[in-house]
DNA sequence: ACAACTTATATGACGCGTCATTGAATGACA
DNA sequence: TGTCATTCAATGACGCGTCATATAAGTTGT
């Protein structure tokens, strides 16, 4: 009943929930434990700490990830609560949010991108 | 400051969480739309279709799905109080269940899964 | 048969993401 | 300039998943 070719798609989406699943939670569980933030958190700052050159509106990073609106919003206030990141309006569109860095918000972000790198290649060998 | 293959790393990994929430997301939004079950429902209805010839543990299941135990247990649950899914448990070891579809069960996941297949194929085709 | 340990599932507190909505600023255009 | 629509971000209600436990059943060793 079941067409071969279903099978193969169904198999292939598997894969990849179970290499998202795996590697999320151990990305999620060691920066936690090691740097007391979230996958998420981190991925911002991720996204921010490349923007060095252009000023970073909220705006753009949403287009960056497959996050909600809401879902960013929500992380860079806690990011901003943390102390590791901050809102500045900007003068040109009083709707739009610059982000920034802080200064210890890069250094987290320097230290935890080491720990991201190091799992990504565990989890994401292809051995 | 970054070496490539970092980059490169961090790109797949992105290119994972983007299929996965996209397709995760369209299959959500379809399944709620046209049979009101979540994607994990249909998940687990699709595992125990599979399994048409073994009594079906949730144990086993378990160890063919990323979900946690307890994720498990709260999406069975919601099967069963759906008329999806009923659980009768085991004479040998009266810790286990076996799960079997009801027809209502059976008769939604016939349906589903073709819409299943069908998101799959637009979502993961490799273009 | 009794303790101590292990295994299978359920449950409660909690955090996060989503949806729908709100508030505020801007744009378009008569 | 006034009105209406649009865009950016924040918020509250809600649902689901996770962790840590609880409950119950089976296992082992003496």
């Amino acid at each position: 009943m079941a067409k071969p070719q279903d099978q193969q798609l169904v198999e292939q989406w598997r894969s990849i929930q179970t290499t998202y699943f795996h590697t999320a939670g151990a990305l999620e569980r060691a920066l936690e434990a090691k740097f007391s933030i979230g996958l998420t958190e981190f991925e911002i700052l991720d996204l921010v700490a490349e923007n060095t050159d252009e000023a970073c509106r909220m705006k753009q990073l949403g287009e960056r990830t497959p996050m909600t609106q809401s879902a960013m919003s929500k992380v860079v206030d806690r990011l901003d609560k943390a102390g590791l990141i901050s809102r500045h309006s900007c003068e040109d569109d009083r709707r739009s949010l610059f982000l920034e860095l802080t200064d210890a918000g890069r250094a987290l972000h320097r230290e935890a991108a080491v720990e991201h790198r190091a799992l990504l290649r565990e989890n994401l060998a292809k051995d």
